[in-house]
DNA sequence: TTTCATGATTGGCT
DNA sequence: AGCCAATCATGAAA
């Protein structure tokens, strides 16, 4: 009403349709000076006002009253307890009923899984046993039981320790959500019995109420259980992948023992006291070194077998003769320049000491050198004299073909590789080349 | 993350 | 079929 227009459009001159008649303008003489006229207007006006105060005010008030007395009415009617159960009885039978058979819910199959794998990770359910109980699941998982060390120990603690701030964090949040929940499902109830006099509520609707609560709860709460499961399955997977890593030594250990390896060749399988020594300076179980041991021994009898026996060269051979070739031919510029640099050297050491002792030994042919050209792992050791059977730098390639292999004619004269391997380390031989060993086709005893 | 070594694959050539 | 060269995939080391 009061944005009606039509109560803008009102006659200049006329007066406000509540103000007495025969008042013109705003109590304003025609010259516009205030006389004793205007006094008793504005006098007039000031009780209008009040009046229409008083009015509104009345109005407010009775319309509260009419209001309580509308309840109270209501609620001493004799018949509304009746039309109130009949009007309930309808709609259960009707909205409620059919909601409720909608609504009939089985235990959700992803909560009860969330569930469990809480409790099988041991962040919900009883706490001790739990945690470690889970913790030592993970590390066994990779170790396969064996002996634990210090380092596993603080693997497992520190497994431990961000296992139990997930628990806190988990349980902290439950707590707060299910305390929501109720403090929600109270107030709710509360309101629609507070309404349930003024309106028809059933007791069932007050039920469905609470439920589609905690339905709502419920669904938070899963997005909790699942959170909380992949913060755990990060922190199992990063557990088992630190693990994981140390699957193979550091290049320190495999120095150590590559050493005793290529040291102890005739008989390359240490001794117990020779591998707990061994296990002391690599910081391994003796168990490990065993382990390395019984790999090389197996991959240098395989790749003897393979290569003596002269059988059938599968492709994993003739690949890896094949890379060697072309990598061979493609070190072989740098391999010159450093076998120079190499046989400079030995030159300049050598015509030092003829200096000092007047020795009549030569220097060594830059061409012949010792110098191994097959990239660094084959690099690393030194040649003893006689043993460049593929290391003519400076003359035709001699490197292997697959199909020379056990061809003594190319490459393998009875003089560079004997026939069996009796005799073949033996001291007035040297050592076989590095590569030899360094280059064995990993996975050759798959064979 | 980058670099390196190495096994494997693919296509062309003889 | 065997070899060569280029390239990819992967694991280890720096």
């Amino acid at each position: 009403m009061a944005n009606d227009p039509s109560h803008y459009g009102q006659q200049p001159g006329m007066a406000p349709a509540h103000m007495p008649p025969g008042v013109p303008g705003y109590g304003m003489g025609q010259d516009g000076v205030p006389g004793p006229e205007t006094e008793h207007r504005k006098q007039e006006i000031g009780d209008i006002l009040q009046q229409i105060m008083t009015i509104t005010d009345q109005s407010l008030d009775e319309a509260q009253a009419r209001s309580e007395l509308r309840k109270h009415t209501l609620n001493c009617h004799r018949m509304k307890p009746a039309l109130f159960q009949v009007l309930c009885e309808i709609k259960e039978k009707t909205v409620l009923s059919i909601r409720g058979a909608q609504e009939e819910e089985a235990p959700d199959p992803q909560l009860m899984r969330l569930d469990n794998m809480l409790i099988a990770e041991g962040v919900a359910g009883p706490e001790k046993g739990g945690g470690s109980s889970a913790a030592s699941t993970a590390s066994q998982a990779v170790s396969g039981g064996g002996p634990g060390t210090p380092e596993n120990a603080i693997e497992h603690s520190d497994y431990r320790a961000k296992l139990a701030q997930i628990r806190q964090i988990y349980h902290t949040e439950l707590e707060k959500y299910e305390q929501a929940c109720s403090e929600f499902t109270t107030h709710v109830v509360n309101l629609l019995r507070e309404q349930s006099r003024t309106r028809p509520i059933a007791p069932k609707e007050i039920d469905r109420m609470v439920s589609i609560i905690r339905r709502k709860f419920t669904a938070i709460e899963l997005q909790l259980k699942q959170s909380t499961c992949e913060a755990v399955m990060i922190l199992r997977s990063r557990f088992l992948d630190a693990r994981r890593k140390r699957r193979n030594f550091s290049k320190q250990a495999t120095e150590v023992l590559n050493e005793y390896f290529y040291s102890h060749l005739s008989n390359p399988y240490p001794s117990e006291e020779a591998k707990e020594e061994l296990a002391r300076k690599c910081q391994i179980t003796v168990s490990q070194v065993s382990l390395f041991f019984i790999k090389r021994v197996v991959i240098l009898l395989c790749s003897l077998v393979v290569l003596l026996a002269s059988l059938s060269v599968c492709g994993q051979v003739s690949n890896w003769f094949g890379n060697k070739r072309i990598r061979y031919k493609k070190n072989i510029g740098k391999a010159q320049e450093e076998a120079n640099l190499y046989a400079a050297k030995t030159a300049a050491a050598a015509a030092t000491a003829s200096n000092t002792q007047q020795s009549p030994e030569p220097p060594s042919d830059p061409g012949a050198s010792n110098y191994n050209p097959l990239g660094s792992r084959g690099s690393s050791g030194q040649l003893s004299g006689g043993q460049g059977m593929y290391m003519s730098l400076n003359g035709e390639n001699q490197y292997p073909t697959a199909s020379s292999v056990g061809d003594n004619s190319q490459g393998y004269s009875g003089e560079a590789m004997p026939s069996s391997t009796s005799g073949m380390y033996d001291s007035h031989m040297g050592q076989p080349p590095q590569w030899f060993f360094h280059d064995s086709p990993c996975a050759i005893s798959s064979i």
